[in-house]
DNA sequence: TTTTTTCTCCTCGTATACCATGATTTTTTC
DNA sequence: GAAAAAATCATGGTATACGAGGAGAAAAAA
């Protein structure tokens, strides 16, 4: 692996900045053969003709989805090592990325040197994470909150809430009483242990509940 | 200008990604010294006692508000060139970013060939905008829909009131009179035109004032 | 079919959000 | 230094959200 031949890097991201900063910071270490795309689609051609060891590969591009397409990498070149590269703190996100078939993950607030020992982790066949990442994931409790499972009545409401309805209006237009409204009201910050519904409808917009 | 006097230009990002990035593709065009930071205090501390051309700022950063602190660049120094750099490509926050007395805004997407257009423009005292930005400003139809632009203390408020603080805590906490608590809300719900301040934070939510 | 979950309804009391209107002082801007 | 904007405090009233605790019927899961 650390021998003469160069290692081939293709950087996917659809932001000139992004890409021509890992290409700098990885051209400074020099055992590096960079290819860069901009385009999702343009990646997958490549890979059918030619062979890449890693691909450092952005989440969020205009014209694809980086979690599939992490997917259609794998299936169309299995020995490719695909790490994640995103502004995406989400646990969830993360673990979808590495069940595709991700062989790492990092945020992009990470550095230079982080970001070449994650791709050396993962030319040995490590799972690369950046540090950020490593604790995103091993802190359930703390960083990210365990989002409660609510029934369809409830999300029902929740959105009524959030969109200012009052409880008699939800009342009126769910025809059911008010008291019925305030319960599920009451079970739903319960649930979230929120101070008030305020505050819930915060943590649920934050999470795309709505 | 295009004398043999290099142009100091200064990048400030909190992604390192981005600072290698734009260092390196504005480095290729030579005429440019480049220093960097990742702090918003930094450029100020920097530009307290020296002088620079340009200032590339990111809008989001970690420890301080791209809005307000290209304002206090331009107190201090009021010859330097500002422009933003963001993913932001909300209307309301580019107008306040150029009240401010910035002098451009790029969106992140920009190439190469745009940025140093940009950078050339300003220098010539013009508005330097991406084309990006140019359409976002001169279609005011689309359906974003226009954040009021809130007071200090209204942002004070509306941050502690999504936290699920009550009136009665943050005036508390602020040492101030429960009744103006409740004033600041009255005229966040007016602002925002909510039907009540579970609607209004939702919104603010949605669009990352909070 | 039994058990569990969900949805529904109930009471009572307190807290506070919400609405309309107005006024003074301080700070910022021109 | 004048004008505008922001921050402060005030009154008084209505509506309703919030919190605690209990309970029966319907639907889903075992």
């Amino acid at each position: 692996m650390y021998n003469n031949t160069p290692i081939n890097i293709a950087l996917v991201d659809d932001h000139p900045m992004i890409l021509e900063g890992l290409k700098s910071l990885l051209q400074q270490h020099g055992r590096f053969q960079i290819f860069s795309f901009t385009k999702g689609v343009a990646i997958l051609d490549f890979i059918q003709e030619n062979t890449i060891d890693v691909i450092l590969l952005d989440i969020v591009l205009s014209d694809a989805n980086g979690l599939d397409l992490c997917k259609s990498i794998k299936q169309k070149s299995p020995s490719s090592i695909v790490i994640g590269i995103s502004n995406q703190a989400e646990r969830s996100i993360i673990f979808r990325f590495l069940e595709n078939g991700g062989n790492g993950y990092i945020l992009k607030n990470a550095d230079a040197q982080e970001i070449i020992q994650c791709i050396d982790k993962a030319l040995l066949g490590e799972l690369a994470l950046s540090k950020e990442v490593q604790e995103i994931i091993s802190s359930p409790s703390t960083s990210t909150f365990e989002l409660p499972r609510l029934t369809k009545r409830e999300q029902q409401i929740l959105q009524a809430i959030a969109h200012g309805q009052t409880s008699a209006k939800i009342a009126e237009s769910l025809f059911i009483s008010v008291i019925t409204v305030e319960t599920h009201r009451r079970n739903l910050m319960q649930k979230f242990k929120a101070k008030n519904m305020i505050e819930l409808v915060k943590i649920a917009t934050e999470n795309k509940l709505l």
